[in-house]
DNA sequence: ACAAAATTCTCAGATAACGCGATATTGGTC
DNA sequence: GACCAATATCGCGTTATCTGAGAATTTTGT
């Protein structure tokens, strides 16, 4: 294992649970010399991915921030979707509905951008949208995820099932791979994924694959994330799922072309203003 | 020098200007070869802080919003700030006011929340707020930078100005050390710092410094950040500019209790929701 | 000022990292 | 489906770097 590989594994060590460690616990959690630890968090420090937090504990440090920032302002999909979702706002805001844009991360779903509130009202209930941004969620569960799913290279999913065979089934994606493999072809035959009550039981989605078209005649259409619709089960009860569908199709299609246009060099013509100090 | 550190070097390369670099780019810039490039690309893909975009070139990764999220979630001063900024929040949004946090990041000021609006209206004219969130600037301009500035440890303020005499003259914080010291001393005396015109010509900021009181007797007190308030010319010539002072003052000093009261093994009562898949 | 941590340092041996060129993989084209 | 040009990885000898144990140093607490 190379040596940048460990001192990147003490990253993970950080969570929920534990965001405030100290140098002896990584050192053993990690099997690693109290020497070794302080080397690794050292070089952590000085990249400012960590920070000494007191007491010999340490936690992670503002170049998060900064890089977060950096990623929010340049990131292709997210800079790709702003005008596609100032468009769609109001009248995702009208219903009471939040817009997402996900992106795969790993064998996972990552929300990249909510627009909206983060919490939905049903019934007199306030609910928590789960898939907030940062998260990684399941490939499995949900709309966002199963729009991304279905649209894997089929290499991928191939691999996916044979290492989450479990997963995709108890998630009612079918028990073999032929099942689940007719289960993705569905989705990508409607165009859309749909969920309800799989995040929430009072509340579903809908969502649509952005796709960048396979460049190659006849090839697969290679996905970049997905731009999802989340309702209360009510308002999706209303009827009115199909023109939610067809809105998102179209957006993720526009969300497409932009990324595309932002891919090509001379496709910059705004200058970001400049900045002091930065 | 650490492989690590060559390593982490390459996240430096990604800015504003040049957010999606290719792999021979990078090479390039930082004098390795291309198999060197290639493997250190690849580890920081690995870890999730890059991502390919397409065409041999690589942006930000997902990694990073994990970590912003897992940030903004645990972050002992922003949780310690909660609170605080909560209380504080209607009297500042009814004056039309912003508050922020800042805190030390290395030779900077970095803006780690901002409560409010991102924008303020003076005479017709919409300002953007320059120390957005994620941006680092400058420890010499703008009350946020010198409230945490007069609070440095004497020693690392004295190597600043050794290594930034000209910046610091500049701004007119003194021409020599002695000076500079006292400018410094003024501030603390006064208990927090102001400045009108510094960032921009028609904004104000009134700053406290939170300040985690030195353990030994007669110790300095340790430098944790600033809570800031930022406001229209307009509204702090309207003369309660000591009102402002007194309340971030207070705000900060409770910012301090809680940041203190966190770092208390056992004063994690709430448990954070379980989230599946987290 | 003293005692206890917390952190860095020293150094020789073990071990990955480096560069080079060759070799797979991709992705686009006919 | 076969080709070609990129994009990316591999294999290996040399060499610089990392490692581990404990000592030395700095920082912190009383």
């Amino acid at each position: 294992m190379s040596s940048v590989a460990k001192v990147l594994d003490v990253l993970d060590l950080f969570s929920l649970d534990t965001p405030v460690l100290r140098v002896e616990d990584i050192g053993q959690r990690l099997g690693y010399t109290r020497a070794s630890a302080y080397r690794y968090v050292r070089d952590l420090c000085e990249a400012g991915l960590l920070a000494p937090a007191g007491g010999g504990a340490y936690a992670l440090g503002p170049r998060v921030l900064e890089l977060e920032r950096l990623l929010r302002l340049t990131d292709p999909l997210l800079r790709a979707s702003q005008l596609v979702l100032a468009r769609m706002r109001p009248a995702v805001a009208r219903g009471g509905g939040v817009l997402l844009v996900c992106s795969l991360y790993r064998d996972r779903v990552l929300c990249i951008h909510q627009e909206g509130a983060e919490r939905l009202t049903s019934g007199g209930r306030s609910i928590a949208i789960q898939r907030v941004r940062g998260l990684p969620l399941p490939l499995f569960r949900g709309a966002a995820s199963l729009a991304i799913l279905a649209h894997l290279p089929a290499r991928q999913a191939r691999a996916l099932h044979a290492r989450q065979r479990e997963a995709i089934a108890q998630a009612g994606l079918g028990a073999g791979w032929p099942a689940f493999r007719e289960r993705l072809a569905d989705i990508r035959r409607a165009g859309f994924a749909v969920s309800t009550g799989q995040m929430d039981p009072d509340l579903a989605a809908v969502s649509a694959p952005i796709l960048l078209p396979g460049e190659g005649a006849g090839a697969a259409p290679q996905i970049l994330g997905s731009l999802t619709r989340v309702m209360t089960r009510d308002e999706f009860a209303r009827g009115e799922a199909p023109d939610f569908a067809r809105d998102l199709v179209q957006g993720a299609e526009q969300i497409a072309v932009a990324v595309l246009a932002g891919t090509l060099p001379q496709a910059e013509p705004e200058r970001l203003g400049v900045i002091p100090g930065a």
